[in-house]
DNA sequence: TAGATTGTTAATCGATTAACAATC
DNA sequence: TAGATTGTTAATCGATTAACAATC
């Protein structure tokens, strides 16, 4: 069934699978796209479209099994498995994800963080120990690493990035304020904090008068 | 000039500022819609479009001033004035925010954390102390606010926005994985952090194969 | 069966790209 | 002036919405 899924489909799943696994808690067995979009504020019609992309995962008359959605939604997102993720860089955003456990229990576990500086190096962070940036290309070699999170500064994100790549990385979740060229065959998804807040200034200036 | 305005539109505008900001520091003062698409990986008619929504910034057979640029793109984004930031949660992602200087470094001035938890409140953070719950009314009744960042577990954030809006808080940058019903006349942006690590193994998982 | 709701095609809407006249 | 590049209109492309036949 799935060919070529847009971008701005992908982008909702998340949104879907995060309402369904509530709707379980919930308790419910079965929704409608009606009733699904009401609560997330999208027409049903495009959430047939999206759901439909991947295919016929709903029944006429009767709607969508939460559970079975959900499920099928976790999978095509390839989140019915463990990621294992190495931070670099630790420094406040690096500390925070790793300290997190939201991330840990959707099976997004950080195995290990990295700095250079050698204040840093050796400290604890949860059950993790600061390791020196110079043993990394060895502890790729030996660890399974599914995904890179680049907390480092923006200076340097683009070098660290390569570095990685070039050690076998395909995957990075990067915090710094930088646009990085990749090779071939990696993949990427930017967190532009800054970013944000800069278009929220603009939403709290143009906002209609109420 | 500007009439509506696209949020596609608005959500470039930073990567805009970036870059102008970059070329700055590197001497630049000219750029053609051409050079900056190519740097952008944008084509050069939708920068020109982008930019003509709010005016003619450029100057035919020249192109742009980069300073000159720069400098109304940040007008346009109103992020050419200090806005204060009120943090409630003093977990993981409070402390990250409150503790990073980038955010200060671009105007978003952290002024306050608050927390319930009476092991935090009290402690240091950078060079604020975690202030009570039970007193951010009183805060807020004195003290100027811009953006509250909602840096709260995902089962409280609907409550604490209500809260926080009812004191006259109208701009929420929001952590917690919920979608928020906020009152008319608030402005939101999310940061879904958990969604964006699923879409990466989406892609993770569908990239061509090279 | 009748009612409800999907899957899917067609229509609409909006965003991006192309083209080119205006002009620095 | 000639060359370059914008501002802006028109054409294209893609995404969302509407409609409805299929079917549970």
């Amino acid at each position: 069934m799935a060919g070529y899924v847009s971008d701005a489909v992908i982008r909702r799943l998340p949104g879907y699978y995060r309402h369904l696994q509530e709707l379980e808690r919930e308790g419910a067995q079965q929704i409608s796209s009606q009733e699904l979009g009401a609560r997330m504020n999208l027409t049903a019609s495009q959430i047939r479209q999206d759901i439909n992309c991947f295919g016929g995962f709903g029944r006429q008359g009767y709607g969508y099994s939460v559970p079975e959605l959900r499920e099928n939604i976790g999978r095509i997102l390839g989140i019915d498995r463990i990621h294992s993720m190495l931070i670099v860089g630790a420094g406040n955003i690096g500390r925070a994800i790793a300290n997190s456990n939201s991330f840990e229990a959707s099976g997004f576990q950080t195995t290990a963080i990295f700095d250079v500086d050698p204040q840093k190096i050796g400290t604890r962070i949860g059950d993790l120990t600061v390791m020196d940036m110079a043993d990394i290309h060895d502890y790729i070699a030996d660890n399974k690493v599914d995904i890179c999170v680049l907390a480092v500064p923006a200076n340097i994100a683009q070098a660290v990035a390569q570095e990685l790549s070039s050690y076998g990385i395909e995957a990075f979740w990067n915090f710094a304020p930088v646009d990085l060229k990749l090779p071939e065959g990696c993949v990427l998804m930017n967190v532009h904090l800054e970013e944000g807040l800069q278009v929220l200034s603009y939403r709290m200036l143009n906002k209609r008068p109420r």
